[in-house]
DNA sequence: ATACCAAACTAACACGTGTTACTAACTCGT
DNA sequence: ACGAGTTAGTAACACGTGTTAGTTTGGTAT
């Protein structure tokens, strides 16, 4: 009854070999000269038998599980309404896939970080890992380099010699806030994506900064503020905004999931997008082109920054050194018809 | 130079002990009396090295992998824009984390369905697995019990022996027309989530059936049509619709993602929701609250659904049997302003 | 003094695979 | 005929852990 588990032993006697054999074919070992008459009777023997070697076994003598890990450092809460995840998943599993290789999704609570990446990384469970929305405070990454797993971060750490895919956000801010300056705003609202402690979003203020400056525009620190991942906090900040009766006549807001939340408020104080105030969001994610009106932003290539990651994983862990350190992607200004020309 | 691998002969040496007894201490094995000073001895020793067992031995002797795996049977292309994949992510995250597992991710495209699935299990990569979505044409899931290996599903599939949990699709779609006919509504439309392939789908059309049928309204198929997952395929039935001229007054729309598609395609037509046709959506996810008008729609437990899997594939998997077999948790409907009353 | 027993530990096997070093047989040029 | 090389295959070890059966030590009852 108990269901006996199949072992290449089984396969070696079934096809009248020995186990090596059976080893030495199915990995298509070059140096061994297996004649195709035995390869075939390897062959036949595995599918009768349904035979899969155990990833555990093969793990342990190659030292090697032929997974890797992405590592989510934010509070559940704020993963809940991430609407990039399911874009990268699906860019890391392409390409995962395409080598052979699993996928392990691990989210690490701020608390204790360190643990975490130590316990993946030397038990073996991973290979390699990709870390997501790196924050400036992690000192656990620091600890990660001597563990010497393969790392690559989605998220530049501008100050860390560990490799990392991005884009260059303060530039695509100051790309979003030049529109806006082009459309003749000058009294803008910023509200960024996340806590300072995550470091995309002081680059995109400053990127906010950087536009306004160029523009002899003076600065008004009270129009800056800082989201938290959800558009609960963009609600949250808008209303704030709004409450200091400043009258800008357009807002950045550096994500378009705090932007939801944004435009909620703006319309509950009676505003309407964009003939009262234009908004300008960040990451096109795929509710901001159906969302009313269609919302103006700056697309974030998410998959392909999934894909670049892993791809820079992969080489890393083959000893490969990847072209790039520090890969940067471009990201591209979408208008849409949430900002109007101010007259 | 190279990092030498700390086993746990290493922690023996170092304890003076062997390393039998490191492991007694380690699994905190009852049945051996270990004195105290002895373990603290072997605590001390595993800290100062930074000892962690190696995952793929303990997976080889204790033939279980200690991970279970979320199986996600779409294309990659509608798994993309899935508001929902992150909060199911995040409740599996929080029940695997807390029972010591890991999560591992998969996807599988329809074609070789079959291979992936046997793939997984017989090679103890994972010891459960949690299918999503599942297919009503999908073979490989009775292949899936011979393998043996514990499965629950998420979304129900009536005429399979297999563990499930799901809501009741046909109650919360009637629950949703319902409230449109109490509203004075007969002329509903409805897009459903997604082709009729997948189980919820057809069982959300007859939730939509039952309701008309229970009020004595005439059904007209022509008002029925099937989605596929994005706002995309929202956008294009409900022009469609539009396109048969048929003045229906309100939309059931089986899930917010497509909804989503379907408003943007209302308004393309120059109609105002909703003023001119009442739209009610399928999922709460996070958008449908800071939409404009706010969407009203039926809520799904996402996160629940995903906990409530999470726990009785741990349960299966530790051989008890779990209380339900199918498990069928509850719907709400959520009212927000995307209705009208029809006078 | 002997038998017995519990406490504290250990030697040795099992898990299923990849790989190296080795053997036996067969071919071939001289 | 003979050494050299090739071909086809295998025995045996390594990987790092959990676990069982067994061993020593010291104490205690008979």
């Amino acid at each position: 009854m108990t269901k006996k588990r199949v072992t290449s032993q089984d396969v070696a006697n079934l096809a009248g070999v020995s186990r090596t054999t059976v080893s030495l074919v199915l990995n298509d070992v070059k140096g061994a000269n297996i004649p195709e008459a035995t390869r075939q009777r390897v062959f036949e023997a595995v599918k009768t038998l349904g035979y899969v070697p155990n990833e555990a076994a093969r793990a342990l003598v190659s030292q090697r599980s032929k997974a890797i890990g992405l590592v989510l450092t934010r509070d559940p809460s704020h993963i809940d309404t991430d609407a990039f995840l399911p874009r990268i998943i699906t860019g890391l599993l392409e390409v995962v896939k395409k080598h052979n290789l699993r996928l392990l999704i691990e989210s690490v609570n701020v608390d204790h970080q360190d643990q975490v990446y130590l316990q993946l990384a030397r038990a073996k469970r991973i290979d390699g890992m990709i870390l997501s929305t790196p924050r400036i405070d992690d000192t656990a990454l620091r600890q990660l380099e001597d563990v010497g797993i393969p790392t690559v971060m989605m998220g530049l750490l501008s100050d860390s010699d560990l490799y990392s895919v991005d884009v260059n956000n303060r530039l695509a801010a100051r790309k979003a806030v030049d529109y806006l300056l082009r459309l003749g705003h000058t009294k803008i609202a910023c509200i960024s994506n996340a806590p300072e402690s995550y470091t995309a979003s002081p680059d995109r203020v400053q990127g906010y900064r950087d536009a306004l400056e160029a523009a002899g525009i003076e600065m008004d620190n009270d129009l800056i503020c800082f989201g938290d991942f959800d558009p609960q906090s963009g609600y949250d900040r808008m209303k704030s905004l709004l409450a200091l009766d400043k009258k800008f006549t357009a807002a950045f807001v550096a994500s378009d999931n705090v932007a939801i939340g944004a435009k909620a408020a703006l319309r509950a104080a009676g505003l309407k997008v964009p003939d009262d105030v234009s908004l300008i969001g960040f990451d096109d994610i795929p509710w901001a082109q159906y969302s009313d009106p269609p919302l103006t932003t700056i697309r974030l290539p998410a998959q392909e920054l999934a894909k670049s990651s892993c791809l820079m994983l992969i080489d890393i862990m083959q000893g490969l050194e990847p072209v790039d350190k520090k890969l940067i992607l471009e990201t591209e200004l979408v208008v849409r018809s949430s900002c109007r020309k101010l007259d």
